[in-house]
RNA sequence: GCGCCCGUAGCUCAGUUGGAUAGAGCGUUGGCCUCCGAAGCCAAAGGCCACAGGUUCGAAUCCUGUCGGGCGCGCCA
């Protein structure tokens, strides 16, 4: 039997152990292989979690559901891990989990690793080092987040950072390079050396040419060429460096993953595709037409230039074959949905990608302006993610010496950057990832709700209390006994912790987190205002203590697995 | 034209294999600091879940259609 009630002093997911009793108690109740159904209760009043499969067990079964729900309760029989077990409406049984049960599972806040690890290739970010950082790659942030929470619960992550360093673009890059060499302090602003660049290329045929035999030249290893390029990709990758830093992304060069390693393999990828008899020359160009795509993946142009999609195929079987990866993981643009489909399909068929490796598109949607458009400046530029970030840390930086002016400055700047930050990455994450979004100051800085500013605020209340009472949480080693029915919830709401990584982990959804952490929050100030901790009697202190202690450590780990940080004043 | 995603409170959004009276936050209204941080808590008001059918014990959720929106659709990445 899962769990078997017995005491076990780390993480545990509450509906997985539930899940095996229940459908031990269905079995027993006549009804053998049954879905129990689990889910935290829709409503307070049922409890904290309810079972809702008699109803569709019973239909198998022809028996009534109620009359099935109540068997299931019965076989039960009297179980530790519940106060109450109650059939309720058409056949719910509603579980109201004991305070013993509750109290013993808190000893701890370990989070439980995974019996099956995966190796895990996440592939996020992948900025286009024609340009800086812009807005949109605030979204850096979703990836990042997946990939820290499939580490924490046990897995072999592999970040990769597909960076566009690669193609027609880096031709024209280079060759307004070496022209202006001795300029080279435009380069400060890649956004601005770019424009230039393009103006060149698109007005004067001469520079256009020479662009495209940049490339070619690059293509080839030409060696002059080849240094002019890396000394462009340093530049740009120092300055992705340096936003990586500042928004706390655990992208580093080990990760990179960049689009010119592919280079020398590409023409293998066409021979590959060519043998395996996928390939059509259509108009000129390779492409490969599949019954299950309406449109071809075009692998070589007619020109005999390759494109994303030929080096998008060699990192896969780079992934499948050397990584040995069991799933590959893409957090990139829903606008590139069709272009994965593409991508998946061809590298099936042509045994790139290995039967057990899988391969997931996990999109994300646009972060828009107030117009509901892509987000742009006043006068319709690309916002730059670092003087966005710039601009989080200085409003959080007012707000915060309004709030709190006896701050010394450095403390208060150290504060600001972690709130700024953090309050600016909490809503990128907190919403469905697929669903676009409206970039709103007001809303963000507003620091009220579901922000990652309550949860902030949370935790500096939690460490204040041990100063003030000047102990060490790390000295709380019991669990803490439940008194009453706020302490209880507050209890189910910190076990519920590794259910809610373990959902966000298998459907990539980072905002399930932020939703059980704003629900802790919740909890915990509820709690807080009616339970006192340090002007509680003798047991009842140490108890609460723990309770704080835990909640402190839940908020401070569950906000570090997206990347955020939390401060001990505010 | 075809394909993908979406339409939930005035606003921004949740709603986890179909489950009970659809939930938060903001905003609005009204309460709560001689007591551990009021960046907090409590309460009220606010919904034909775009619309119309269908599937079934049960639909915001699944299917079909209509309307409305976003995005994509062979030689960019």
């Amino acid at each position: 039997m899962a769990g078997g009630g017995s005491l076990h002093p780390r993480r545990m997911n509450l509906r997985s152990f539930l899940h095996g009793r229940i459908e031990a108690a269905f079995e027993a109740a006549g009804v053998a292989g049954a879905e129990p159904m689990i889910g935290v209760a829709t409503r307070p009043e049922f409890g904290d979690y309810q079972a809702n499969g008699a109803m569709a067990a019973a239909r198998t079964a022809r028996t009534q559901p109620r009359k099935l729900a109540e068997g299931v309760v019965e076989a039960l029989g009297d179980v530790d891990f519940a106060e109450t077990l109650a059939v309720a409406g058409p056949g719910f049984v509603n579980i109201t989990l004991s305070p013993a049960f509750v109290s013993a599972h808190l000893a701890n806040v370990e989070i439980e690793p995974t019996l099956h690890p995966e190796r895990i290739v996440v592939d996020y970010s992948a900025p286009n080092l024609a340009k800086e950082m812009h807005v949109g790659h605030l979204r850096t942030t979703i990836g990042d987040a997946m990939a820290r929470i499939l580490e924490a619960l046990g897995h072999h992550v592999i970040r990769q950072n597909h960076v566009g360093d690669w193609g027609t673009q880096f031709g024209m890059l280079v060759a307004h390079l070496e022209d202006v060499q001795e300029a080279a302090p435009e380069l400060k602003d890649l956004e601005v050396f770019y424009a230039q660049a393009r103006r060149r290329f698109d007005s004067d045929n001469d520079f256009a040419d020479r662009a495209r035999r940049t490339v070619v030249a690059l293509q080839r290893g030409d060696e002059r060429v080849r240094a002019y390029w890396r000394r462009f990709i340093d530049i740009s990758l120092a300055h992705c460096r340096s936003v990586y830093e500042i928004l706390d992304i655990t992208l580093g060069d080990e990760d990179l993953d960049a689009e010119s390693r592919y280079n020398d393999d590409l023409p293998n990828v066409i021979a590959d595709l060519e043998s395996a008899g996928l390939v059509t020359v259509d108009d000129g160009a390779k492409c490969v037409f599949l019954d299950e795509l309406e449109t071809p993946l075009i692998v070589q142009k007619r020109d005999g230039g390759y494109l994303y999609a030929t080096t998008d195929l060699a990192s896969v079987r780079y992934r499948s074959e050397h990584y040995r990866a069991d799933r590959i993981l893409y957090f990139v643009d829903s606008r590139q949905s069709l272009h994965f489909r593409q991508l998946f399909a061809v590298a099936r068929k042509a045994g790139f990608a290995r039967e057990t490796c899988k391969l997931e598109h996990h999109p994300f949607g646009a972060i828009l302006g107030r117009d509901n458009r892509p987000f742009k400046t006043r006068s319709g530029d690309v916002v730059k993610l670092a003087d966005l970030l710039d601009e989080a840390v200085r409003r959080a930086r007012a707000l915060v010496t309004e709030r709190n002016p006896e701050l010394d400055s450095e403390e208060a700047d150290r504060i600001a950057r972690v709130v700024g930050i953090g309050a600016v990455k909490y809503t990128d994450v907190s919403k469905h990832r697929a669903s676009d979004y409206v970039f709103d100051w007001d809303a963000m800085l507003n620091f009220d709700g579901n922000t990652a500013l309550y949860l902030q605020y949370a935790y500096a209340r939690i460490r204040s209390l041990f100063r003030r009472g000047g102990i060490d949480p790390r000295c709380l080693t019991d669990a803490p006994a439940i008194s009453n029915d706020t302490e209880r919830r507050l209890g189910v709401s910190l076990l519920r912790f590794q259910e809610t990584l373990e959902q966000a982990a298998s459907e990539a959804l980072p905002h399930y987190l932020t939703g059980y952490l704003h629900g802790l929050a919740g909890d915990f100030t509820r709690f807080y205002e009616t339970c006192p901790v340090l002007n509680a009697p003798a047991p009842v202190r140490d108890h609460r203590l723990k309770l704080c202690a835990l909640t402190g450590e839940t908020l401070r780990k569950g906000l570090g697995l997206l990347g955020i940080g939390t401060v001990e004043r505010m």
